[in-house]
RNA sequence: UGGGUUAUGGUGUAAAGGUAGCACAACAGAUUUUGAUUCUGUUUGUCUAGGUUCGAAUCCUAGUAACCCAACCA
C-alpha cells in the first residue's frame, strides 16, 4: 500500500483540473435507473465515481434516473440504495431526475423560444425513416419549420395531456445531414400517459434520457460526469444543450464497461435469466448482482479491492474470473473462522480406540492467534471426505490408502489397515490404527506424515446442507459464442451436499465467514434454519492436487 | 460506402522520446498439522509496414482489426 501507484486517465484529468483551479473540489454522481438490480458493472460505476471523491475531495449524489415510468419502480430504488451501503459509500445527496422535471419543462421552453427546437406529429415510423442512415443523411421532417408560436402551443398542449401516447414529439432542431445520427434533430420528449413511481399522475410527458442527464448534471453542478463508453457519441448532444440553455457546464468523460469471463453483465441478459427459471432470482447465489454475490459470501472489501485492482481504461476487456476470486480469496483468508465439515462422507473406525470414549481436541480459528481456539470432539468413529482414500495409491498421494499414514487433523496419526466395499465398488467403511503417542500438541514421536485431512466425529456431528456453487457459464464469453448465451450455462453450477458439520458450527451467524477446511470459504445462507442449516460455498480454496491430477 | 472510440504477455493495467513495470493466471521450488496461506524463482508482450531520431510503446505517414452509433430505452 505504500508504494506509488499509478494514476488512471480520469485521475489525471482530476488532478489536473484541480491544479489548474478550474474546479477546487469535485462532484460526482452515480446515476442508476431504478428498474432493475445492481450487478458487477454497477459496483465498478460506485467505486469510481465515490472513490475519486473520497480521494480527491468533493462529494457524490446518488441521482435515480427515472425518466421512464413504464419501466421503473420503487422496489428498485430500495435495493439500489442498500446495495451502494452495503459496499460502504455514501452519497451525499439522494436525487431524481424527476426532481427536475419543472426546471426540464422549462428549458425545452426556452429551446422552442431559441428556435431550436420543434413539436414533430410524424409516426415513429416516419421518424425512423427521415433518419437516414449512418451512411446516408437524414431528410428534415415535414414539421420542422412550425412558427415558434405554434410549437409553444403545440407542447403546452402535449404537457395538458391534449394528445394520445406517441402521436407527438419534441426534437431539436440540428442537423438532419450531421455525420453523428444523434445529432439528427435528437426526440427530447416524449407522451406517455403513465404513472410515475414520484409524480405520480402529474406528468404525461417525459423526457428522454438526453434531455435529462446532462441537464440533471448541471442543476447538480456535477464536475465530472462519468459514464460508460457508448455514450460518447452522445457527448456532443450534451454539449450543445449546455451551451444553448447556457446552464452550468459539466462534462462528461467515458470508459470502457468492465466486463468478466463466464458470466453476463447486461439487466437484459440477467433478467432472462431470471425470468426462464436459470437462477432462482436477482439474489442467486450465481448471479453476478452485488445482492446475489452478498449472498454467497462476497465481502464489501473484497470487491472494492478487485475494482481497484482491474482500474479503468478506455479499451474492450474481459477480465479474469479469478482475479475476483483471488481478491476474495485473500480476504476471506484473514477473516473467516475454520471449522471442519465433511461433504462427502465415508465412516472410518479406529480399530484401537476405546468404545465410548471422547475426546476434546483443541483447534486454531485462524492462522491470525488473535482469532483464538475452539474445542473439537473426536471418538472412535469418523466421517471423513470420501476423496481423501483410494484403494491404491497414485503416484504423489499424501492422502489415506492401505498402509498409508495421515495425520488428523488436531488429533493423531492414523494407518489405514482395511475397508469394506459394498456390491457396487463402494468404499462403506475404513479401518485405521491411531498412534496415542502423535496427540497433537503433544507429538514425541517423530514421526512425519505428508498428508493431513479433516475429520468430523460421528456421534457429535451435526448435519448440513451444502449449497456448492460454480460459475455459471461453461465458456468464458457466452455473449460472443454462437446462438444463444443460455445455451452455454453451466448444468452444475449448483451441487447440493448433504455434509457432517463440526458442533462449533451450530452457532453460525449470517455475518460470520468460515473456511472449511481443505473445502472452501462459505456463508450460513438465508434459508437457513436452526434445525436445517445451510451454507452456501463462496469459493474453492486453490488446490494444487486437483492440478496434478488434470495432469 | 459515414462518424466515433480503442489497439502493450493468456488476462487486466502502467510507462507523457531514454532499462517495457505491476497484479492475476500458468510453471518450478522452499516451508506447512489445511496439497490452503506464506516465501523464492521462471516463461510469455508494444496490431502491421514504412519514416523521423543517437534513441520510439510513445512522434509522423499509410494500412489492419475490434467495438459503438439508424429505441418515443438508459
Amino acid at each position: 500500500m505504500t508504494e506509488e501507484k499509478s494514476l488512471n486517465f480520469l485521475e489525471d484529468i482530476i488532478e489536473e483540473d484541480l491544479k489548474t483551479g478550474k474546479y477546487k473540489s469535485i462532484v460526482t454522481r452515480f446515476p442508476p435507473e431504478p428498474n432493475g438490480y445492481l450487478h458487477m458493472g454497477h459496483a465498478t460505476s460506485i467505486c469510481l465515481n465515490f472513490g475519486l471523491t473520497r480521494k480527491y475531495g468533493g462529494y457524490t449524489n446518488l441521482r435515480f434516473d427515472d425518466t421512464n415510468p413504464v419501466t421503473e419502480d420503487t422496489e428498485y430504488v430500495e435495493s439500489i440504495k442498500g446495495d451502494i451501503k452495503w459496499l460502504g459509500f455514501q452519497w451525499k445527496n439522494e436525487l431524481y431526475a424527476s426532481d427536475y422535471f419543472d426546471t426540464l419543462y422549462e428549458y425545452a421552453v426556452k429551446l422552442i423560444n431559441l428556435e431550436l427546437a420543434y413539436v414533430d406529429d410524424s409516426t415513429s415510423e416516419e421518424i425512423a425513416e427521415l433518419k437516414g442512415t449512418p451512411t446516408e443523411p437524414g431528410k428534415d421532417s415535414p414539421y420542422r419549420n412550425r412558427s415558434k408560436e405554434q410549437n409553444l402551443d403545440l407542447f403546452e398542449r402535449m404537457k395538458n395531456g391534449e394528445f394520445a401516447d406517441g402521436s407527438r414529439t419534441l426534437r431539436a432542431k440540428i442537423d438532419m445531414a450531421h455525420t453523428n445520427m444523434l445529432m439528427r434533430d435528437p426526440l427530447l420528449y416524449r407522451i406517455k400517459h403513465a404513472h410515475h413511481h414520484r409524480t405520480g399522475d402529474k406528468w404525461c410527458i417525459y423526457p428522454m434520457y438526453d434531455f435529462a442527464h446532462g441537464q440533471s448534471d448541471s442543476i447538480e453542478q456535477i464536475t465530472h460526469s462519468i459514464c460508460t463508453l457508448e455514450f460518447v457519441p452522445h457527448r456532443e448532444l450534451y454539449d450543445w444543450l449546455i451551451e444553448k440553455l447556457e446552464i452550468y457546464p459539466s462534462h462528461q468523460y467515458e470508459f470502457a464497461r468492465r466486463n468478466l469471463t463466464y458470466t453476463v453483465m447486461s439487466k437484459r441478459k440477467l433478467l432472462q435469466l431470471v425470468n426462464d427459471g436459470h437462477v432462482k432470482g436477482w439474489n442467486d447465489p450465481r448471479m453476478p448482482t452485488i445482492s446475489g454475490m452478498r449472498r454467497r459470501g462476497f465481502t464489501p472489501a473484497s470487491i472494492i479491492n478487485f475494482c481497484d485492482r482491474i482500474g479503468i481504461a478506455k479499451r474492450e476487456n474481459a477480465t479474469d474470473f479469478s482475479l475476483l476470486e483471488f481478491c476474495l480469496r485473500e480476504d476471506l483468508n484473514n477473516t473467516a473462522l475454520r471449522a471442519m465439515a465433511v461433504l462427502d462422507p465415508v465412516k472410518l473406525i479406529i480399530s484401537n480406540y476405546e468404545d465410548g470414549k471422547t475426546e476434546e481436541f483443541e483447534s486454531e480459528n485462524g492462522p491470525d492467534e488473535s482469532l483464538g481456539k475452539r474445542i473439537v470432539p473426536f471418538s472412535k468413529e469418523l466421517w471423513i471426505e470420501r476423496e481423501d482414500f483410494m484403494e491404491e495409491a497414485a503416484k504423489k498421494w499424501f492422502r489415506l490408502a492401505p498402509g498409508a499414514l495421515v495425520r488428523l487433523k488436531s488429533a493423531y496419526i492414523v494407518r489405514c489397515d482395511s475397508f469394506d466395499k459394498d456390491e457396487n465398488g463402494n468404499i462403506t467403511a475404513i479401518y485405521c490404527t491411531y498412534f496415542p503417542e502423535t496427540k497433537s500438541g503433544s507429538d514425541d514421536s517423530g514421526m512425519k506424515v505428508k498428508g493431513t485431512i479433516h475429520w468430523v466425529s460421528a456421534q457429535h456431528a451435526d448435519r448440513a446442507e451444502v449449497r456448492l456453487y460454480d460459475r455459471l457459464f461453461k465458456v468464458e464469453d457466452p455473449s460472443a459464442e454462437e446462438g444463444d448465451f443460455k445455451d452455454y450455462i453451466n448444468p452444475d453450477s449448483l451441487q447440493i451436499a448433504n455434509a457432517f458439520i463440526e458442533p462449533s458450527l451450530k452457532n453460525a451467524s449470517i455475518d460470520q465467514r468460515y473456511q472449511f477446511l481443505r473445502k472452501g470459504y462459505f456463508c450460513l445462507d438465508e434459508d437457513s434454519t436452526p434445525e436445517h442449516p445451510v451454507f452456501n460455498r463462496t469459493v474453492t480454496l486453490k488446490d494444487a492436487w486437483a492440478k496434478e491430477v488434470r495432469k
